[in-house]
This record gives structure tokens, C-alpha cells and sequence, in this order.
DNA sequence: ACGTCATATGCGATTACATGCATATTCATC
DNA sequence: GATGAATATGCATGTAATCGCATATGACGT
């Protein structure tokens, strides 16, 4: 996980939205991918481009992927990913995005299927 | 200027040892290419990369070409050349680089050969 | 064992970037 | 106007990323 792998990571438009989404906490695919609106190939590969890199990290959960970003975060990705909040919020639907997921969330919460957020989220919270 | 591109740009690592040294000033191509002990060729091409994605700028000065970052800086470039000096000084030469730069004005300031940086200085302020 | 959902992979086509050599352009000096 | 320094460009080649389709894997429910 070195400085030039973060900006690679970094240099693409969904690649970008899929790291702001991870940054406030794990998903699996199809989330990301109804989130965004996106393909799944293209998708799965995004990640897999990340997970190369050490941007992000998967655990299998049941039949579903999970993806984080990488503990310990690059302090680069960190500040970025804080950035991205600040002096690009109107660029790009980033925020749109977080609202969808808390909708997505609500609603996993409600119907109690898909992969137990919960539990992973308190998983992560012990790994680090 | 758009995110993606400063991105495209950070994700190089002569690139960005270039836009640190700019940060502290313009320079025309042979003291980039002095400083970096690059290649002539390659230093062109990735400063016009640069120029084409609006990162940087290009005055012809005399016989010299003289880059400097383009104004107004894009948000995240500055935020990005910034953490380079705290969270990346280990990892990469940037403050070699630094101090290579310097010694370099110094030595044209004591010698009045290359672009009259000093003018120019002078002339990116009163620019913005 | 079978079907299905979630996800990953292999392959081939395409596009983007990088690299290096040779050559062109631009200006300054003589 | 010839020469030389500084810089840019064209072309040819190589490597890396991207994309879509088809297919594979792995887990779950029946």
C-alpha cells in the first residue's frame, strides 16, 4: 500500500464513489452495485482492482462478498476520502450516494435479509 | 480541471515529484529535468500530459519553457502537493528534491544564466 | 443432487499510457 | 543565415487498464 496505488485508485470516477461508500463502513456487492447503479463484472473487478492494491479488503459473509477499506488506512486514502466531502461535494453525487445507502441500510434493517450489517460492523470495530 | 484529473496526475511518480517542486515555484523544463535527473523527452511529454489535464501551465520565457501549476489550483492538488510534505516525506525524495531545488536558484542567482525566475516569481504574483 | 443467488474469472477486443529514437521547432548568438 | 541550446513532436512499440460476454465458483434452500 504505497502513495502511488492510492491515487490509482483514486484516478476513476466509480472507483471513487465505491471508496466514499466503504469509507463510512463495509458493504457487499450487489449493495454497491444497486447504490451505484452499476454492472456487476465491472464492478467485482473495480474491487478486485482495489483489493490488488490494498485500498480495500473482502470477507466472505454467508453468500455474500463484504468489502472494507483497509485497515490501517493509508493516511492518503484517509485524507482524500475526507476531501471528497468538502471540496468536491457538488462535483459529484457523493453525498446522494451516502443518503441511497442509509435508505438501503433502513431497509435491511426492517426486512432482516442480505448479509448482517450489524455484526460485521461490530466486527470491524474489534479487528484494529 | 476536474477531480479525476488531478487524480490521473497525482498517480505517477515523477509527476507528482514534479508538482512538488512547482509547488514551490515555477521552473522551466531543464532545471525539472536537472533537479529530477530525468530524461529529456519524458519530462516533456509528462509536463504536457499535465498542461493537456489543466494541471499546469507553460510561458515561454526566452529560449526556456517555464511550467508552473496552474491557477486556480484545483482544491484537492493543493491538498494533495500539501500532505505530500507530512504523510509521504518518508517514502519518496520530495525534500531532496526541495533542497536540490534550491541549491539550483541559488547557483543561477549567482551565475544570471537561465530564465529570470526571480521576474517571474514576481509575475505569477501579480497574476491572481 | 439441483436450482438459484451472489460473486468471481478467463478471454478477446479496445483504449489509454509510457518509452525511446529520430526529427522538428523556436529562440539567441555570432 | 548558420550554429547551437532548449524544448516539442511523430512514429513505432510495449505495457497496463477497461469492457463485455460467457462461464465458473461457492453457498444456500429444497
Amino acid at each position: 500500500m504505497n502513495t502511488i496505488s492510492v491515487y490509482k485508485c483514486l484516478c476513476d470516477y466509480q472507483r471513487l464513489r465505491i471508496l466514499n461508500l466503504l469509507r463510512a463502513g463495509p458493504l457487499c456487492v450487489c449493495h454497491i452495485m444497486e447504490i451505484l447503479g452499476a454492472d456487476q463484472v465491472k464492478t467485482s473487478k473495480q474491487l478486485r482492482y482495489m483489493r490488488e492494491l490494498g485500498m480495500v479488503s473482502a470477507q466472505r459473509e454467508a453468500q455474500w462478498m463484504v468489502y472494507r477499506l483497509a485497515e490501517p488506512a493509508h493516511p492518503l486514502l484517509t485524507e482524500n476520502l475526507k476531501c471528497l466531502q468538502d471540496c468536491v461535494r457538488e462535483e459529484i453525487g457523493f453525498s446522494e450516494d451516502l443518503v441511497k445507502r442509509d435508505r438501503l441500510l433502513a431497509r435491511l434493517e426492517a426486512t432482516d435479509c442480505g448479509p448482517s450489517i450489524g455484526a460485521i460492523e461490530h466486527h470491524s470495530h474489534l479487528q484494529q
